[in-house]
DNA sequence: TAAACATATGAATAAATGTTCATATGAAAG
DNA sequence: CTTTCATATGAACATTTATTCATATGTTTA
């Protein structure tokens, strides 16, 4: 989108009047902006963290790997809560699971997981 | 919760069954469980993460402190939208201010939020 | 002091999300 | 091969959440 481009659209739709826009600031960071496609798998990777049922769930399988029912039991939850969302964090591969006959065993993927959960922990200890 | 007590429980509200918990994995995590309080903290804080327009916001500061309209500018959305946002986002520490006039001036708060996102970046580009 | 303007906010609406309930799947044991 | 049992899943419901619209706030300039 050009500066012109850019100026007509913001006054043919009138958002924020924009008289005041700083054009030389909207144009720098304009220029070094990430895919859309991947600004929105990042909000889709962090919004598994934002539920405190999958928080808890990954803290306990930091632990230790659990089945099913060892995290239900843990969290007073019901067992289909858990494995919907089990689900959720298989699809966003924050978790593994391994079958021994009729149990399944969860955890976590990959150590990016403990690093993620540890930043957030300081930032709300501070 | 002593052992005790938890089997009674898992009886009484028939929760997964539970005949085939695993006591020992339960009761060894069940000691190292953080505050149920620090738990939910943790995940509000990454739901602010758990949005694209926010995200997007986190990522165009990280460029450039900016006003609001800049951020409605570069975004493509109307004014009110991201003025919703960025108070969650002030709410939760992740954005500062300063008014120069009649315009306010964000940008982020600290260099956890870049690490963050960093790390977060890296996780989906595996 | 009045007008102009950037930002903030409350209420309403639409969309997304988590849990429960009922039931399906698939492995093991009899 | 039938039953048992751990886990998975679909549908329904309740709740949360993001955006829009209208308007309020608070700062600057005429």
């Amino acid at each position: 989108m050009t500066k012109q481009e850019r100026i007509e659209r913001e006054v043919q739709e009138g958002v924020c009047e924009f008289m005041h826009v700083h054009e030389e600031i909207v144009e720098k960071v304009e220029k070094v902006m990430p895919d859309e496609q991947q600004l929105l798998d990042l909000s889709e990777f962090f919004k598994v963290f934002g539920d405190s049922t999958r928080i808890k769930i990954l803290y306990v399988l930091s632990q230790s790997e659990m089945c099913v029912c060892d995290i239900a039991s843990l969290l007073q939850m019901g067992q289909s809560a858990i494995s919907h969302q089990l689900r959720v964090l298989k699809q966003m591969q924050l978790v593994k699971f391994r079958r021994d006959g009729k149990t399944v065993f969860y955890s976590l993927s990959d150590n990016h997981i403990q690093t993620i959960l540890a930043q957030g922990m300081e930032h709300i200890c501070e």
